[in-house]
DNA sequence: GATACTGGTTACCTCAACGATACCGGGATA
DNA sequence: TATCCCGGTATCGTTGAGGTAACCAGTATC
C-alpha cells in the first residue's frame, strides 16, 4: 500500500478500449486494479485514471461502495483524508479481469483483424468502451 | 443443432440482471448462448430472446459478424433462410461467460445483500443490465 | 488578505443504445 | 384475390451513462 500508482498504468491509446468485455460501469474494473495492492485516496486514484472527472469518480466508488466491493474510510483530520480498499467481495473480481484480460491477449488481435477485414464502414458502434 | 431452443433459456425476472459483467452489448452473451449448439436461423433467436425487436437483432448480428464473432449464410429459397453460426472467435467467448456465470453463481448473492443491506436509496443506477 | 489543498457537489449537456411501431418484397399457398 | 411466412428496413422517441464547467467548506500556509 506504499508505492505510488503508475500513471500510465492505463494506456488510453491501447486497442483494449475495444474489449468485448465490462465488468460494471465504465470505470470500475480500473478501480479494482488501483486498489489491488492496497488501499488509495481519492486524489490517488485521480492519477492512472487519466481523464476521468470528480464527479464520475464519486459516482463510480459509491456505486461500488453500496455494492460491498469497497469500503470507505474517512479520516477526521486536515487537509481531508479519504481511503478507499477493496472488500473480500470486490477482491474477487480481480479472477473475473484476469479471464477477461487472458481472453483479449489470446484473442483482440483476431476481433481488430476481422473488424479491419470487414472494410470501409465502421458500422454499428458495438464494442467501444474502454477497458484495462 | 437440432433440437430447437427453449423459449424461457433466460428467465427475465433472475438478478442475474444485475450481474457486474457484460459481454458485448446487451444481446450478445445470450446470442452466443444460443448458438452454442449450432446455427440458428433469425426468427428461431427471437424465441429465447424475449422482446428483442428485429432491429435490435439484426443490430446486434451485424456487429457481431463484423467482428468475426459469427457468420451469415442466406439461402436463396423461399421462404428465404438465413443461419446463423457462431466462427470459432465466438465460440471462444464462452469460456468467459462460463467464468462469468461461475462468479454469479458464487457472489452475486453477496452483492444483493450489500445492496440490500445498504439501505433506502437506490443510488446511482450501476449494475442494471440483463445477463444471463 | 490571498491562496492552496482535499474531497467532493451542483447544474447542464451530449450522444449512443435501446425500444415501439409500422412497413416491405417475393414467392407459396388457400 | 388474399393472406401467410421470412428476414429484415424505416422512422421516431426515450433513457441514462458519462462528460464539462463551475463552485464549496474548512484549515493551513504565505
Amino acid at each position: 500500500m506504499a508505492e505510488p500508482l503508475d500513471p500510465e498504468m492505463f494506456d488510453p491509446v491501447c486497442p483494449s478500449s475495444a474489449m468485448p468485455i465490462q465488468i460494471g460501469d465504465k470505470w470500475t474494473a480500473m478501480v479494482v486494479l488501483c486498489l489491488e495492492r492496497g488501499p488509495r485516496r481519492f486524489t490517488e486514484l485521480r492519477t492512472p485514471l487519466r481523464g476521468i472527472t470528480p464527479k464520475v469518480l464519486t459516482q463510480t466508488l459509491r456505486a461500488m461502495e453500496r455494492d460491498g466491493l469497497v469500503t470507505r474510510t474517512a479520516y477526521d483530520e486536515n487537509p481531508p483524508r479519504v481511503e478507499y480498499e477493496l472488500t473480500a467481495l470486490g477482491r474477487s473480481l480481480l479472477t473475473l479481469i484476469d479471464a477477461a484480460r487472458a481472453w483479449s491477449k489470446e484473442h483482440l488481435p483476431a476481433l481488430l483483424e476481422a473488424r479491419r477485414a470487414h472494410g470501409s464502414d465502421p458500422g454499428p458502434a458495438l464494442l467501444k468502451r474502454p477497458g484495462t
